[in-house]
DNA sequence: ATGGATGCAAACCATTTGCAGTGTA
DNA sequence: TACACTGCAAATGGTTTGCATCCAT
């Protein structure tokens, strides 16, 4: 729950965002941002629907994806996870982190012991009990940067 | 790509944990296992899949699927990303890390400058470029675990 | 006015489930 | 032998797409 002049400072920023881009500021568009920018939670496609149906009640699921997916490639939100990938296996039960490939999804496992103690913030101690505590590096595995090169 | 002692091993431990279990240790389970313990990939269960049906050409997707939803139940193997879950949005696009319940799935963001200056294992360098780390903290949240007590 | 954006309905695709037959214990 | 496990095929559910219409520019 941002504050609401951060809120409005947000929203000023999408319409510059998209004009600039040269997209469509649609009532659609602007209601989908909204309900994604005004709230802490990690809202999946359906709760936005919801939501925005209650301002424009014949939004369509389909537009709310499109929409999220546009903000996407703007890079005025991210996913949580891994998007549109399916479930990965990992038979490596002990300790450790993940380097995953940005461009082809490739992960390898890699321990750490200095990662393994990481000094959690007391805030976070405020949002529920610790249990565990997994590093995911993110980058371009060394295959896909020597494909790139070539 | 473990040492083939060390994979042995795991066989070994898988066969008594399936007994112990009072699970049926078949064919299939025994060669799904050994796939996804084989290798330090993290495949998906398609690609376990076509590789068991190199020895087993009968066996079916969806054995596969309950098969390593069993071994997870099982403690044997563990998901790469969060499995069974919806693509979930985020506009918060500030350097940020994550806290998830491990109970009903929230995530919340908390920023931490200490965590967003980790030291990257050398051996992690080997693997790709470096681009970003995540920390994802995973707990129980304090409405889940007020929801537990009562 | 006009091309991009939307809504609808149908398609997609990973994953799950019901059921009858099969194989482990 | 008995019951758990498997394979098949059909269902599910989140997400995507084709197309006619609509609206922001």
């Amino acid at each position: 729950m941002p504050k609401p002049n951060e809120l409005q400072q947000k929203m000023d920023r999408f319409r510059d965002v998209l004009r600039r881009s040269g997209v469509k500021v649609t009532h659609q568009r602007l209601q989908i941002y909204y309900q994604v920018a005004r709230t802490d939670g990690h809202p999946d496609a359906e709760s936005v629907h919801k939501a925005v149906r209650k301002r424009i009640p014949t939004v369509s699921l389909d537009t709310v994806y499109r929409t999220l997916w546009l903000l996407m490639d703007l890079g005025l939100v991210s996913t949580l996870g891994s998007p549109r990938e399916r479930v990965r296996f990992d038979a490596n039960m002990t300790r450790h982190h993940h380097f995953v490939c940005t461009r082809c999804g490739a992960a390898r496992d890699f321990i750490s012991e200095r990662l393994d103690a990481l000094p959690i913030p007391d805030a976070v101690k405020a949002l529920g009990s610790v249990q565990t505590t997994h590093v995911e590096v993110r980058g371009l595995c060394s295959r896909c940067s020597k494909r790139k090169r070539q």
